[in-house]
DNA sequence: TCATCATAGTCAAGAAAATGACTATTCAGA
DNA sequence: TCTGAATAGTCATTTTCTTGACTATGATGA
C-alpha cells in the first residue's frame, strides 16, 4: 500500500504532457496516461522509488475504482486511444494523510554493492567493468538532472526559485537525485581505481 | 534469486561473532547463526540491501539445502541452541558467478521523498518533521559508519589500507553507506530549512 | 516495401517479500 | 519476584513484484 502515493504525487506534477487542452485550470493537478505516467517515473520518481509500468497501470485501475483518481477517455485517430488520469479531492487528502504518518525507512537494493562486499572473495575484472560502466551513466544522469533543474527554475536563480517558486517539489526530488549520482559517480570510480590497482600488485607479485 | 548473494556475501565477512572456536583457518570464511546474521544485516549490509530476519532464516535454509552454505549445530547451556553457517566452496562459485553476471540497476525506494515530491499539495509541517528527524539519524550513522572504518583499518590510513589491508570489500561498502548519510543528512536539512521558510512566508503574506 | 520504433495498453503465473504472531531460555534490573 | 530485553529461531497468510507474454496502430527509416 505505498505505490499508490508515489503515482498519486507524479501525477500531481502534471504537465510536460502534449495533452491538447491546456485551458482549465485544474488546481495544479496533471492529467496523464498510464503510458506518460510509466514515462514519467522512469525519469523522475524513479530516483525514489522504482516500478514497472505494468504496476502503474494496475495502480491507476485501483486507484480509480477507490476514487482517488479519476480517469476519462481520449479518442484518437492518429494513435490508439488512451485513458487520461488526474488526482481527485479525495486522492490529496489520501496524499495529505500519507504524508503526516511516519515514514518507513528507506528501501535499498544494489546488486553491485553485493559484488563489491564480496570482492575479496571473487574475481574482481567484472566487477571494475561494471563500476566504471556505472559511473558513465551516473555522468548522463548527472547531465540530465542538471538540464532538467535549470528548465524547472527557468530565470531564476536556484535560492530565489526555491524561496518564490511555486512548485518546488519535484524540484527539492531531483536535486536529490543529482547529489545521489554525483556519490554513485565519485564512488565507483574511486572503487574501479582501488581494485584496479590491487589487481596489478597481484599480477606483479 | 538475489537476496541469497548478499547472504553469502554477509557470511564471506565473517567474524565479529563471540562463538568460542577461533582455531582452524576457514580460508577467509566467517561463520554465523541467522541471528547474528540479522544483526550484521542491520549495520552493514543493510546500506544496500535491506532483509528481514525472516527472510534471512528462510534464505540460509535454501542454501544449506542446495549445498551452498553448511550449517553445524551449537549445543549450548546457557542460551537456546543456534546453529552457525559458513560458506562452501559450491558458495563460493556460486557469488563468483554471480559476480561476473551484469547487475540489475538499483533499486530504491522511499516514502520522504514521496512526500517532498508532493509538498506544494500537502501540509509541510510533518515533512519538516521527519527531514529533521532523518537528519539526526543520519548524523548517528555517520559517526558510527566512522568508528567502524576506523576499527577496519587499524593503524593504516586509508590510502594505505586499502593498497595493502586484506580484505577491504567491507570497507569499500561502508564508504559507501558513509556518503550515502552525508548526502542525507545535507540534502534532508536543506529541504526541511527551505519548507520551513516557505511556510513563515505563506503566514506572513 | 519491410522492419522497427513509439504509442497505449492488458493478462496471467509464479517468485519474493512483508506482516504478524508464536515458542523458548537466560540475564539484568526494579 | 516480576518484567522486559536479548538470544535463537519458526510459521502462515497476504500482498507485492517480476517475468514474459500478447494486442493494436501509425510513423520513421533503410
Amino acid at each position: 500500500m505505498a505505490l499508490r502515493h508515489a503515482v498519486l504525487a507524479a501525477l500531481l506534477v502534471g504537465d510536460g504532457s502534449d495533452a491538447g487542452d491546456t485551458g482549465g485550470d485544474s488546481g495544479g493537478r496533471g492529467e496523464y496516461s498510464g503510458y506518460q505516467l510509466a514515462k514519467a517515473f522512469d525519469i523522475g520518481v524513479a530516483n525514489f522509488w522504482h516500478a514497472l509500468p505494468q504496476q502503474l497501470y494496475a495502480e491507476l485501475a485501483k486507484l480509480e475504482k477507490e476514487g482517488l483518481v479519476a480517469g476519462r477517455q481520449v479518442i484518437q485517430e492518429t494513435r490508439p486511444n488512451k485513458r487520461l488520469f488526474r488526482v481527485t479531492d479525495a486522492g490529496l487528502a489520501e496524499l495529505d494523510a500519507f504524508a503526516a504518518a511516519s515514514s518507513k525507512p528507506s528501501f535499498i537494493r544494489d546488486d553491485l554493492l553485493v559484488k563489491v562486499q564480496a570482492a575479496d572473495s571473487v574475481d574482481t575484472g567484472p566487477v571494475i567493468e561494471q563500476l566504471e560502466e556505472r559511473a558513465s551513466v551516473a555522468e548522463a544522469k548527472i547531465e540530465l538532472f542538471g538540464k532538467v533543474l535549470r528548465k524547472m527554475r527557468g530565470e531564476l536563480d536556484e535560492e530565489e526559485f526555491l524561496r518564490r517558486g511555486e512548485r518546488i517539489g519535484p524540484y527539492l526530488t531531483c536535486l536529490r537525485g543529482l547529489a545521489l549520482e554525483q556519490e554513485n559517480r565519485e564512488w565507483s570510480m574511486r572503487v574501479a581505481a582501488v581494485l584496479r590497482e590491487r589487481r596489478a600488485a597481484h599480477v606483479e607479485r
